[in-house]
RNA sequence: GACCCUAUCGUCUAGUGGUUAGGACACCACCCUUUCACGGUGGCGGCCGGGGUUCGAAUCCCCGUAGGGUCGCCA
């Protein structure tokens, strides 16, 4: 039997970084297994349901590369799906529900009670075989002992989430469930619902879930948890879906870079950890440096230049070669691309900002007064590349007995406002001697305050 | 309140009866170095507690404790 998983958000306008693993684990199970992997949106309830919502999960499942076999290709609920077992909207899916439904009935296996549908519950424990968590013997809590019957239709005729997510499990062929533990004790209703529809359930996988650095739950409000912010913040895809396998999942042989190739073939549900992992976000800045290091210097200009573009800097105001060997000093240097702002800003503003900390340090009058040798020896030089300014500087230092550093630190100042930087020879041939200048003359009239 | 899951350095994890309890991130020190980052070397740091089982428990069992989840006419 082919293996058929499913990802089925609900869109709220938002992807959960929780959600996003649990596409992950899904997709990766299907390419492992040579499956399917399908999408499927869980739009039962319209008021908040918005075409711009699907897009947001469709955008973030495409940007970190899972695609998927079956489903919608636009967020529209009646547009274009790929697939034989549609639709993929839930708000489309209005008979089966019905018919269904109107199945248990006749059979008594489900009573309408005050307007709404109400399910008949087994009331015996149901004994669940979880590919991850183990066996799993649930029984009824104190408040379902009471009554254990649960609403698969509103009383305006909606139907709820156990009955549309079951009847679509089943009409869509899903073999294997994978899904956050949160619905580890709801699995029970799902069971008897399949049994009550005469079918064998599919086979059940509960991952853990992803918790704030404190232990807390992670919900929608809290920092770091939108996926999309990532994708603001300058991450890599590539960085994110490494991150997130390891959050729950182990290679078990100490690695902890693996590409995408390697995930396939490698992950599988009985590696799964049982326990909830917190969410590291030093960890993933450093794992997405080791993949920024690793780009191309087209991709790496590329992220650069859109980083910048959403800061609101247009780097096409500057000649292309210009903007190319800039971002050429901080390949290697960068975690995320978002850090590119702040980093290489003075590339590219008119008037730059000096650190105050470090201008009472690097500007006291005797730095300022090299500078101002500093500026005359630049000024005459034949050529302005990094070699001769490295060499134009040492000289410099060497005539006024002091060392490198001495001159290296109220330059970068002068030149970029901060104390740390790309290599300072060759930022100065970058920025070219007309704003060199005009930088040190500018660092010359400073005042502290 | 009831039910379910879980428990190894601060964090992510390896470990499945005998290991000096390993790795990674973070942190600290030193080296490299024009700054930062990278890289290198070293360091700090852990089996939640208590009972068993066993010649021997991080590992198996029980009881606590703690964290998380669920018990909706939300998904």
């Amino acid at each position: 039997m082919s293996v058929r998983v499913r990802f089925a958000p609900s869109p709220t306008g938002f992807l959960h970084i929780g959600g996003a693993r649990t596409a992950l684990f899904n997709w990766l199970y299907a390419r492992h297994t040579g499956g399917k992997f399908v999408l499927r949106i869980e739009d039962t309830d319209a008021a908040r349901n918005t075409q711009e919502a699907v897009e947001v999960i469709l955008g973030g499942l495409r940007w970190l590369g899972l695609a998927w076999d079956e489903g919608p290709l636009t967020g529209e609920a009646t547009g274009p799906c790929k697939g034989e077992r549609g639709p993929y909207f839930q708000s489309q899916r209005r008979e089966n529900y019905e018919r269904r439904v109107e199945a248990l009935l006749s059979r008594d296996l489900a009573y309408r009670h005050e307007g709404a549908v109400r399910f008949r519950m087994t009331r015996e424990p149901v004994l669940i075989e979880d590919l991850i968590v183990g066996e799993v013997r649930r029984e009824l809590t104190d408040r379902e002992a009471q009554d254990p019957d649960f609403v698969i239709v509103r009383s305006d005729g909606q139907p709820v989430f156990h009955l549309v997510n079951v009847v679509d499990d089943l009409e869509m062929g899903i073999t294997h469930v994978i899904r956050g533990e949160d619905h580890l004790t709801n699995t029970a209703r799902h069971m008897a619902l399949f049994r009550a529809f005469g079918v064998a359930p599919p086979k059940y996988a509960h991952i853990p879930l992803i918790l704030n650095a404190d232990g807390s739950k992670m919900s929608k409000r809290d920092q770091g948890a939108s996926l999309l912010a990532y994708l603001e913040e300058g991450y890599t895809p590539e960085a994110v879906v490494n991150y997130l396998c390891l959050l729950g999942w182990s290679p078990k042989d100490n690695r902890e870079i693996l590409a995408v190739p390697e995930l396939i073939e490698r992950f599988d549900l009985p590696q799964v950890l049982r326990h909830n992992a917190r969410f590291d976000l030093a960890k993933l800045q450093w794992m997405n440096g080791e993949y920024v290091r690793a780009l191309s210097a087209d991709r790496f200009r590329e992220l650069c230049v859109h980083a910048f573009a959403r800061a609101g800097v247009d780097t096409n105001r500057f000649p292309l070669e210009y903007v190319k060997a800039a971002l050429d000093t901080c390949q290697g240097k960068l975690r995320t691309f978002g850090e590119v702002v702040g980093y290489a800003g003075f590339y590219f503003a008119e008037t730059i900002v000096y650190d105050p900390v470090a201008a009472r340090k690097d500007f006291q009058p005797e730095s300022l007064a090299r500078l101002a040798r500093l500026r005359a020896a630049l000024a005459g030089l034949a050529s302005f590349g990094a070699a001769e300014l490295e060499a134009a500087l040492k000289r410099v230092a060497v005539e006024l007995g002091v060392k490198a550093g001495a001159l290296v630190h109220p330059a970068r100042l002068a030149c970029t406002g901060q104390t740390a930087g790309p290599s300072l020879y060759h930022l100065l041939e970058v920025l070219g001697r007309e704003r060199v200048i005009e930088r040190l003359d500018r660092a010359s009239s400073w005042r502290s305050d």
